[in-house]
RNA sequence: GGAGAGAUGCCUGAGUGGCCGAAAGGAACAGUUUGCUAAACUGUCGUACGGGUAACUGUACCGAGGGUUCGAAUCCCUCUCUCUCCGCCA
């Protein structure tokens, strides 16, 4: 959520983002919320003043009191209540603007970084980097879902007996290989300087709101009635929400934490062409990095895991692509996502693998993450960063597909230690 | 799930209606001194929202939300959570 000092500091360039963003009447939005504040402000000091009578007529109750001048404190005790009403009434406005005021912020994206390239659909985000050759497979290739049937390493009908349709069983060397790579990928984070978590994989309503998936993904997410949780999307909601109503030190930056969960999404409405196998399921295995960054510092951290992910598709020997999302395709929370997609040369096209954002203050403001200055002794708010590294059903796809011989599926060297098997056949 | 106890600042913990935004100790930070793998002393040491260039200042916050009262950390109600014992259990 953007902070009201935000749009009075910088109504320009939150306006101009917003657009980048395509939010329909930006500027009317963010006049709007100004105009709430002043009037939040203006009722707030009014009550503050009211309230200060009030403190100082009790306080000489207390000493008439205290002096036996029993009628006088009576005299005030009426003069107070008199007040009371009028102290009530702008409790309530204050209250009614404060709600208002907060609608009006949370249903606001964060504003792009200045990077972020024009433009509303995929196509328009930016090339910027390759790796590998993207080539497309001989004539016979088969693409994953073929390949899972073939060596049996995956079970979709059965899932769908019993849990339907995007929850498939592994087994055999197709389950093998997802621990591997849950290992494989958890070790590397740890050489990278990122602590292992084991976070919970349901989250309350405050931690939707902390990340931003509630109110805006709401539809998005399994939700246990009963017991108001949610299943997590991602490990980024419980490892960065690990850190709400928290103030960390300058010297403890960065955080660095790595956690490997399953994800679940309902993924309403998006069911269809292109989703077949493995491409999209309800739950699937992701190993997530986050790192809590002071402001200044977080855009070259988010190069730095930009680089660690493109790290990990080359020691897997996949070949990828990165793009700088343009802003019609960012995500409601981010200020800029650069997304690494892999080769599927059997489907003849890119796959989206990871996507690592800085989210700047959007999420700190509502997590309340902050950090204590040195110097100024002032508080303030961090900024929080995440990516897959990885996800693994595109990874495990890439690896069938692009690994492919008549001998059956090659296993990249650096997993053999992990899956202890170098063949699929 | 049953019974009881509790929730106070970074931590421990005092505080049962006005003198409490909150004692004391510890931790941390800064300074002084003695000196050397530290000690002693002194000082600083919550957050948010307003006003002020600033010093400073107003208000709110003692688990959350309501209530009683001129006045609430303190009394009442509801909720949440924690601990102990019992039950159940991977």
């Amino acid at each position: 959520m953007l902070q009201i000092q935000q749009l009075r500091d910088e109504k320009e360039r939150i306006i101009l983002g917003l657009e980048k963003k395509f939010v329909l009447n930006a500027s009317e939005q963010v006049e709007k919320a100004i105009l709430l504040d002043n009037e939040r402000k203006e009722i707030q000091s009014n009550l503050n003043k009211f309230q200060e009578e009030v403190n100082k007529l009790s306080a000489e109750v207390g000493q008439l009191m205290k002096s036996g001048q029993k009628e006088q404190a009576e005299a005030i005790k009426l003069q107070v209540a008199g007040k009371k009403g009028e102290i009530k009434t702008l409790e309530e406005k204050t209250a009614v603007l404060e709600d208002s005021l907060f609608n009006a912020l949370v249903v606001l994206p964060n504003v792009p970084h200045v990077s972020v390239p024009n433009g509303r659909t995929p196509e328009e985000n930016e090339l910027v980097e390759s790796w590998g050759e993207s080539k497309n497979m001989p004539e016979g290739s088969l693409p994953h879902w073929d390949l899972i049937a073939k060596y049996d390493i995956i079970d979709f009908e059965n899932g769908n007996k019993v849990s339907g349709a995007g929850f498939p069983f592994y087994k055999g060397k197709g389950a093998k290989l997802q621990r591997a790579l849950i290992n494989f990928f958890l070790d590397e984070a740890e050489k990278a300087g990122y602590n292992e978590m084991q976070p919970p994989i349901v989250i309350n309503k405050e931690s939707g709101y902390g990340t931003g998936q509630l109110p805006d993904k709401d539809g998005q997410m399994y939700h246990i009635q009963e017991d108001g949780l949610y299943m997590i999307p991602t490990a980024e909601v419980p490892i960065t929400n690990y850190f709400r109503d928290t103030i960390l030190k300058e010297t403890e930056l960065p955080k660095k934490c790595v956690g490997y969960t399953p994800c679940f999404r309902r993924e309403a409405g998006s069911w269809g062409a292109h989703v077949r196998g493995l491409n999209r399921l309800h739950q699937f295995d992701k190993v997530e990095i986050v790192q809590i960054a002071h402001p200044d510092q977080s855009y070259l951290i988010l190069e730095d895991m930009r680089k660690y992910v493109q790290g990990l598709l080359e020691k897997l020997n996949l070949p990828y692509r990165v793009l700088r999302l343009c802003g019609g395709d960012m995500s409601q929370t981010s200020a800029l996502t650069y997304d690494m997609e892999v080769y599927s040369g059997a489907q003849a096209r890119w796959l989206e693998v990871s996507s690592v954002s800085n989210f700047e203050t959007f999420q700190s403001n509502r997590l309340k993450l902050r950090a204590k200055s040195e110097e100024t002794k002032k508080t303030f708010l961090l900024h929080t960063l995440n990516g897959s590294a990885l996800a693994l059903p595109r990874i495990v796809a890439a690896l069938l597909e692009n690994n492919q011989t008549p001998e059956g599926i090659r296993i990249p060297d650096v997993l053999v230690p992990y899956t202890r098997f170098e063949w699929i056949n």
